[in-house]
DNA sequence: GATAAGATTTAGCCGAGGCAAAAATAGGAG
DNA sequence: CTCCTATTTTTGCCTCGGCTAAATCTTATC
């Protein structure tokens, strides 16, 4: 039908749609303008194309939804980035602060063959070096462990980092530096009052951690 | 300078330019369009595009030919393409005739901080599946054993495979089929007069191979 | 209910990179 | 030297996906 004219503009807006979603805000024009670095008169613009198109569900001053068909673009469009990143970061070694941007244009240029070569090769994985889920082949998203901000843990509570929210180079690289990885433990020492920092204990050593660094990185309970 | 608006389409015609002349074809209009599957119009207003830009010297009715910066990038833009390529065969495992489609894509997608991890990663390797050549960081192309067709083998003679020209799937997938991949040794057995089909043998095997197909066939002298 | 502030949409524009049809040129045959 | 044919270029057009400025709608506040 639509089959493939589905451009590289078109797969950033669905893709945004879904994350500016699935991160429970609202998915407006400012919120897609801004994240994709364009102006709102664009945003709008290409949000008729897409309603056009089918792909999701527009009426004028109200926000915009995905379509089933839409979501299924968005999921394919998330897998293919996440599967990216892991290729990029596991098999090809590049640092971890390095392979969101990275991905965000080879994403694009990924076909069917080539997004199942790269899951076969790192063994069908469920999340990206972030923490972030993989939506399967067919669209569905693992089912994960209740998570919350490190910066809620009571003082003493001890749980394991399932997942880094930062997009930015210089916090992931600095919060990569303390080891706050997916998979490590992590202990609160001490809360300072007021959204004050944080004394942590990552891999045995003491840390001190500001209170808006430690809302970014989720985590669940241990094991 | 003229630093980063160098689009996709820029990178792909000067690709092709490269290419056409590096297999000792002239690079006129229409052999650019033919490659690239566009109309002479779309050529021609590109190639003044691109003259304008400094990156191929251009007089109308008179052909093309890269500048230093023009060659530089279609350079660049080959290496990308041929480490993709191995990145595809060697380490995802995708056929090898698959390969070349899916990099063309790729290629233009690939930063300089991800060719150096997949340069890296494979050793540096200086041809690409098919036996082409990567040109190297600096622009440089590793000097080559003579090559001659495998068609133009004397009754007798045993050569090692090269390289093999076809970018056609099928051919290619029929070439590997009979294990005619670089490094592979063949001996011609037999060969029928004008231009008539030959008969060989690789990995201790017998076949017979079209004229045609042996022409694609790049060998040079064993060892 | 009126109004000001903020968000959204419309209107009109631009450049990139395609296309088809028409015009111009090159180059070989006579 | 002239003419015919194939190639190349010009012309004029289109779509995609941006942009700014101006108009319009929503909503919160009085």
């Amino acid at each position: 039908m639509q089959n493939q004219d589905i451009t590289r503009a078109h797969q950033d807006y669905l893709k945004t749609i879904y994350l500016l979603q699935s991160r429970g805000e609202t998915a407006n024009n400012s919120a897609i303008a801004q994240t994709l670095s364009v102006s709102p008169a664009s945003a709008t613009n290409m949000v008729k194309r897409l309603a056009e198109a089918g792909l999701i569900a527009y009426a004028p001053y109200q926000g915009v939804d995905l379509t089933p068909e839409g979501l299924r673009i968005a999921l394919k469009v998330v897998r293919r980035h996440r599967l990216v990143e892991l290729l990029l970061h596991e098999i090809l070694e590049m640092p971890w602060d390095l392979v969101h941007s990275e991905a965000e244009r080879i994403e694009h240029a990924v076909s069917d063959e080539v997004e199942d070569a790269i899951a076969r090769k790192l063994g069908n994985p469920s999340v990206d070096p972030h923490g972030d889920p993989i939506p399967s082949k067919d669209g569905t998203l693992a089912v994960r462990a209740a998570e919350r901000p490190l910066s809620e843990l009571l003082t003493g509570e001890t749980a394991s980092v399932a997942r880094v929210l930062s997009q930015d180079g210089d916090r992931l690289r600095y919060l990569g530096s303390m080891g706050l990885y997916p998979g490590t433990q992590v202990t609160v020492l001490e809360q300072s009052p007021f959204d004050g920092p944080l004394v942590i204990e990552v891999n045995g050593q003491q840390r001190i951690l500001a209170y808006a660094m430690a809302r970014s990185v989720g985590v669940s309970s241990s094991q």
